[in-house]
DNA sequence: CGCTGGATTTAGAATTATTCCAAATCTTGA
DNA sequence: TCAAGATTTGGAATAATTCTAAATCCAGCG
């Protein structure tokens, strides 16, 4: 049973869509589908190749339009924690990042829960939300650094 | 007095290039004049465009490469807090950064002294660094924004 | 049902931001 | 002084994204 295939399931998706300003269209639904069966944070390139492998005839920019749709319906976001191409996250829960500077991976990070504001604002700015991302080694590539540094 | 010009002045940026390994050159000093003499957070092409002014012969890639050597000797940190062109930062102080979401403009944000790690880490990961961003509305935009809607 | 206007998809062109390249120029230090 | 290596430069190349215009789709209407 495909999750998303279900109509049960495609109702908050469908809703948001249409929410949105949008019409609900098969790429849009497979495009998200795509990104919400892997909890990492692929480039839009990486989307379109997982994309392709269930509808081959889906195109990049298509790709970059569905994206663009479901990040301004707030079903995905768009995460720039590095330079270039930009990154997309299906995990809408409040969350932090964690990027890898050796390997450019990108892992979720929990946020201690309830620790208030984390910039002070001066007076008239108005907040939306933040981003808090660290920089530094993933588990695989700290341990890799380790090993250099014994053999040399 | 240009206050980069006096000797003594230049002494840590004649040290800071020198231990990363680089030559100090007129184009590294003048890019990174230009950077210091505003607090704000231009793109490369935006301190190409001020480069000239002082030294019109200046080209675009010597820039990008100056841009390069001077964050890669901690004198300039390099933002992206948006997608895009990449910003020049020149205080090294610890700070967060506001991003206005309607003029693009870029604050730096004191960070509430001594607040701890922002993330929780699973085991393995080591962190280099944070950054952490605010979005929103800058005062100016904020302002802007209660007109239009007081005159509909 | 068949039409129609607007939304969407598509391939490819265009644009933007950055990096690469190779020749000219400039140090540094034997 | 001179050679080797670093740096600068303009232009070409590349990467990521956006734009364009034609084809397709589809919801609502007659
Ligand atoms: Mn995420
Ligand atoms: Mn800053
Ligand atoms: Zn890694
Ligand atoms: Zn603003």
């Amino acid at each position: 049973m495909r999750s998303a295939s279900r109509k049960q399931d495609q109702e908050p998706l469908t809703q948001r869509l249409t929410d949105g300003g949008f019409r609900f269209t098969p790429q849009r639904e497979h495009v998200y589908t795509v990104l919400t069966e892997r909890r990492d944070h692929p480039t839009a390139e990486e989307v379109f190749i997982r994309a392709k492998k269930g509808m081959p005839e889906i195109s990049l920019a298509t790709v970059y339009n569905c994206l663009d749709a479901l990040v301004k319906c707030g079903l995905v976001k768009q995460v720039a924690v590095q330079r270039g191409a930009a990154r997309f996250c299906p995990n809408m829960e409040e969350h932090g990042h964690f990027y890898c500077d050796v390997c450019g991976s990108v892992f979720d990070m929990e946020l201690p829960a309830g620790q208030g504001a984390p910039v002070t604002m001066p007076k008239g700015f108005t907040v939306d939300h933040y981003e808090i991302a660290a920089h530094g080694f993933c588990p695989d590539c700290g341990a890799r650094k380790k090993n250099v540094e014994t053999i040399s």
